[in-house]
DNA sequence: ACGGTTCTAAAACGAACGCTCTATCCGATA
DNA sequence: TATCGGATAGAGCGTTCGTTTTAGAACCGT
């Protein structure tokens, strides 16, 4: 008979982390398909094969505490996509484009099932929980950031630089809504091809 | 001592409306902030004025069938506040950059709690009533619809002025979630000047 | 005036919620 | 090996959830 060991774990996709790093996954993607109201704490117990005792251990302020953590979790997550995309096209706006096509087929691969990790969490919470509503607004600045900084290395002046980089942000997240909504790629798709027409506008303004 | 009427209400917004209506409106109004699984059946009832019975009376399917209703209506009152914007303005551009700086303003008036009437409603709850989803997807059709008949009007040939219409919805849309979540006008002023600046694109290049 | 339909009123159901609590386990240290 | 604190385990708290149920009030055609 095989003894339990303190780091037990179902064979998932997260088995040999940690109990915290797994009920923070846990609740990011749950949370990112039915929403902080939708998720309860006991089912995230559960899925991360861990007890309700473990999740108030790691997180005292409840499920308010975790669910900023979990929106943090998909900070790091989009943002770690949009910078390998980044780094790995230079054209600034072929790399948009390709991002909004590579959102577009994993839409579809989950069955239009995991939207923008963070927008379903805060959406609904923001009045009263002040905790959310920042942690996602850190996320929108971070994301906003990372797409301002290509924009400049393409030689985009600053403000218009800032200025694309808000919508494009703004863009790819409501067309991954409509996507989402819809259950079909064409908002992304033609969301990228727009915004690399848009992009493009303006390197061609600003040699 | 004042009798209860049949249509009694309190001195609300919507008193002097039906039962039914009342319940459809204050339910449309609280899923738009608190999203579907934060908004209760009792709330509703209360804030609208009527009781369980009549709720359960004039929506037999329960809270999935409010929520659906609740969409249409809001469904609707976009549409209403697109068209007229439409309507009242000649040239596309401009009259979609005024509806992105109506929705801004809009926003801010309500210290960001009113965001898009359908998004909260329908996200988180796509894939457990397909009624709902399927609600939103319509929503979002027939906002489509009205925006690209627009650009037809303005001279913009039929592909194009289909696929701009796709993201005339989808940058509005994010704009208005990333000014949620962000507290702040920003996303959306930027989103109507780009969008603006893209149909104008177009218009120039299809005369 | 009356029968029937429509609508309102509120109590009560089981289930699930977030959270607290105590008891136990385990591995690192002395 | 004895001990101690971090981690786990789960029963149980009070509350709220969506829904059902039963009773009564208001309206309308006859």
């Amino acid at each position: 008979m095989r003894t339990t060991t303190r780091r037990a774990a179902a064979d998932g996709p997260d088995s040999g982390l940690g109990t915290r790093e797994r009920i923070v996954r846990t609740a990011s993607r749950l949370m990112q398909r039915q929403g902080y109201d939708g998720t309860g704490i006991k089912q995230i117990s559960q899925e991360a094969d861990a007890t309700l005792g473990s999740v108030y251990h790691f997180f005292p302020g409840g499920k308010q505490e975790l669910a900023v953590e979990a929106i943090r979790h998909g900070d790091q997550e989009f943002a770690a996509f949009l910078t390998q995309i980044l780094n790995s096209v230079p054209d600034p706006a072929e790399a948009i484009e390709s991002a909004a096509n590579t959102l577009a087929r994993d839409m579809r691969r989950t069955d239009w099932v995991d939207g923008c990790p963070v927008t379903a969490t805060a959406l609904g919470t923001s009045t009263r929980a002040p905790d959310i509503q920042h942690a996602a607004a850190e996320a929108f600045a971070r994301w906003r950031a990372l797409v301002e900084a290509k924009l400049r290395e393409a030689g985009i002046d600053g403000p218009h630089a800032h200025d694309l980089a808000h919508t494009v942000i703004s863009t790819l997240e409501g067309a991954e809504l409509a996507s989402q909504v819809s259950r079909n790629e064409t908002p992304l798709r033609l969301a990228g091809t727009h915004l690399a027409q848009l992009i493009r506008a303006y390197r061609n303004a600003t040699p």
